[in-house]
DNA sequence: TTGACGCATGCCGATATAGGTATATGTTTG
DNA sequence: CAAACATATACCTATATCGGCATGCGTCAA
């Protein structure tokens, strides 16, 4: 067999530190591609094929602009990834039961506030 | 060159589905090798196999108990991978700086509770 | 239209992987 | 000591990857 291709889910596509710099460039809002070279210092064809993986996964999202791409970043797929992590919080952060209180406080708190939670 | 090896920290090694698993399992608590073949339905060498690349990135630690090596899970690895996701968080969860509020004021609280805050 | 620009893709090579099967190492039992 | 048991490791093969380099394709400018 071989390794899962990194476009698989989220967790295969984030495993490659350069593409999680990518993301991290892409947090402060839309960039070209050759922005991106330059920030990361990266060869333009290999920001290119990391962004292909990224966008396969749908952890970015690609926009037209005459003629470059600008480049979105898509958190949804990180989702998952989060959501198994957090299952394994507690076992380095002891006050993490206490924070999962009161995330069920919280959500009580807006359920019985109701539709009509304004800040 | 190609893709980092496995080993190489807790993204890579977890990207791997069986792993996991393996971690998953581990969870409920010590378990040995032919356990989690067991409950994972994979031939003993590659439960050994993925239980070394765990054990090298340090997502589990080993303990001998006579001719059987009992398993146990290290959050700590994951903490990295835990911080890294959660600055996406607030990508796909509007309520997020809700959250990212209460955790500051619990924090601010237990300050002010001083040492003495059992449970 | 020609040329410059911006980006995507194709090809190449080296490498680590994951599963399969066989076997080595260490431990308990008789 | 020999046999059974539990786990680790060695060897093998197919495969996808990542980087480097060249090139293809669409877009804007003169």
């Amino acid at each position: 067999m071989a390794r899962a291709a990194t476009t698989t889910d989220a967790f295969n596509a984030v495993a490659e530190p350069r593409r999680r710099e990518i993301l991290d460039a892409l947090a402060g809002g839309e960039l070209a591609v050759g922005d991106l070279v330059e920030l990361l210092g990266l060869a333009q064809p290999q920001v290119s094929k990391h962004l292909r993986v990224l966008r396969e996964v749908g952890l970015v999202d690609v926009r037209d602009d005459g003629r470059r791409r600008l480049y979105r970043v898509n958190g949804a797929p990180l989702r998952a990834v989060h959501a198994w992590v957090s299952r394994y919080e507690r076992l380095w952060n002891e006050r993490f039961d206490l924070v999962d209180d009161v995330l069920d406080e919280l959500t009580q708190a807006e359920a019985q506030a109701g539709p009509d939670e304004g800040d």
